[in-house]
DNA sequence: CGTCAAAGGTATAGCGCTAAACCTATCACA
DNA sequence: TGTGATAGGTTTAGCGCTATACCTTTGACG
């Protein structure tokens, strides 16, 4: 069987609150010589606390979520830049005696469920549309530390972490502006959804003002995050004419398939196309030509949430409600001037 | 505050056990209209079960352990191809009413500690050093259903799943041999460590040994799982003269990093040596040229992953203690005839 | 008519822990 | 001599749930 604070207790001579005291390193009145004979036994004895126990009782569970939302058919949705995230966030989290559980939101109902269900302590929104977001309410959210990662929403009862989408895409652009060109498309996923493509477009824009490029509604084209999407538009593009000779992609995986139908069009990148992506993705830096790239500090946009998080969860203050990072641009092969 | 099964009870005009029963769907003897009252109250007051009570009184935490390997800076090794099996996993577990806490394990005892602490009913061990799952006692399983993924240990404590590892590289092997080569380099981790390694390793030296090409011990390169160890690897190659003109890679990272280090010695992919990775990660799809690589069926290793953790929680009883899953080898364009 | 099974519940005793209030001995000090 | 502060504990009362044993009513059936 299980050994509990009881066993502990009576094999110490003590009460078993002493225990509890000593596992917990409480600063309450414990002599050096019992606070010693207790954790002898306690190793011992191989004595590990019940976290249910505890979370019943303490009302505290120690444990976040982190949160993905799932799609119709129930699978996650992680982009690969996430995973770093997680990584790091677990173990940030653990040093501090938190644990991650991994959770798939179908509903945004799920969510209130996912947070009174397990008593979450915390809870991690990953990727979730700025609405979801939005619609938290006071009565779902309660006490619980949310931070809602890559999020513009404005709700004042979450913590937010962006990178700082709107100055990488005008960096971006101001680069392939800076080397010549002024047709410059845009290509990114529907954008009335999702702050972080509206935030880059918005960067994008700025740039062509900035630069007084007339703005041509043509050049802005909607693509989904994917390989096959991003192709079928390089494919599209090549066969258009529409005179763009650069591309801005909201994501790396994008730009690449864009890079692959422009090169069986017939095009070369960065040849007759200059092409940016986004995000910095591992896969950036092994495609030919080596892809030119927003990236973002995923390490800081981990250790800020996890920030976030412990200052809510011990001072219960919040501090600054979001946090934007910086973002570098990353050149590599795919840009170049326009041939003339 | 929380509404509690009490709560609902005393709406009801029933005891608390009624409730409980109803909620957890018992066959327990409620009468249909007393069900759907209760139903009812349960679905206005947004009645959500404590998982801490249920764990304590039940015993039982409908919780399985996602535990990854930490590295000594504590941060989690996750491979890209492990990602999509967790997102599966996810999905398929909730749909059963399980949840997923994700952990690093640094050391061998939190694997330990972990189990006891969250009462886990389950737990998946992803990507363990064999002799980690060896080190397993009753003492720490218990009654924990244990999946260890990629695992060749025996331990009878533990089930297993894992890909046909000696097959696909016997399949990858075959290819180059059928093309016409017969100085075949393996580049894989040292592989004391990893049964994966060694099972690909053998199936390498199988297909050597049908063709009757005599071995050569120059011809086993120990490289890390990494970009820049494959690049170095593959300069190294371009530069020794051993004259290979082909490549086994444990992994895709390993085989695009060596095609990097090959071409920027002046040597052509697949022109001067073809080369196969492994996984089918995406990155293999989007490199040019595209990677010939063994491909593993991921949503499968993920359902029987699952199948196997609730056979073993509901029934109790095992049926196969280890699950070996059919690979396939994708022929893209990093392989050829060897140049006469 | 007796009795026995089944339906439809209820009552009780924890699971292992913590928060909060309480107790007692000792010593300083005015 | 009384007061009170402090160290070093202990006691009590749950947290929200489930397992288990128990109780009552009803109807069937020989």
């Amino acid at each position: 069987m299980r050994v509990t604070l009881k066993d502990i207790a009576e094999e110490a001579g003590v009460s078993l609150m002493t225990v509890s005291n000593v596992v917990n390193g409480k600063k309450a009145r414990v002599s050096e010589a019992t606070r010693e004979r207790i954790l002898r036994i306690v190793r011992q004895r191989g004595y590990v606390p019940s976290a249910s126990a505890r979370s019943l009782a303490a009302r505290s569970s120690r444990l976040i979520g982190l949160l993905v939302p799932a799609e119709g058919d129930g699978n996650l949705t992680i982009s690969p830049h996430t995973v770093e995230v997680v990584g790091t966030l677990e173990r940030e989290l653990r040093r501090h005696d938190y644990h991650l559980m991994l959770r798939g939101i179908a509903e945004t109902a799920e969510i209130n469920e996912a947070l009174r269900s397990w008593n979450l302590d915390g809870a991690v929104l990953l990727g979730f549309q700025d609405k979801v977001i939005d619609r938290l309410t006071s009565r779902t959210v309660g006490n619980v530390a949310i931070v809602a990662m890559d999020s513009y929403s404005e709700n004042p009862l979450t913590l937010g972490v962006r990178s700082d989408d709107y100055t990488g895409a005008l960096l971006a652009t101001r680069h392939l502006v800076a080397l010549g060109h002024r047709r410059i498309a845009f290509a990114g996923p529907a954008f009335a959804a999702t702050g972080v493509v509206r935030q880059r477009f918005e960067g994008y824009r700025e740039a062509l003002r900035e630069a007084a490029i007339p703005w041509d509604e043509t050049l802005q084209n909607t693509v989904e995050t994917t390989h096959g999407s991003g192709r079928e538009f390089g494919r599209r593009l090549a066969a258009e004419h529409s005179g763009a000779t650069a591309i801005v992609a909201t994501a790396d995986i994008l730009a690449i398939g864009a890079m692959e139908g422009l090169t069986e069009s017939g095009l070369a990148v960065p040849g007759d196309v200059s092409v940016v992506g986004f995000d910095d993705t591992e896969i950036a830096r092994y495609v030919t030509p080596k892809l030119t790239t927003v990236a973002q500090d995923l390490p800081a946009k981990a250790s800020v949430t996890v920030r976030l998080l412990l200052d809510h969860l011990l001072r219960a203050e919040t501090p600054e409600k979001a946090t934007t990072l910086d973002v570098t641009l990353i050149e590599r092969s795919t840009t170049a001037p326009p041939t003339a």
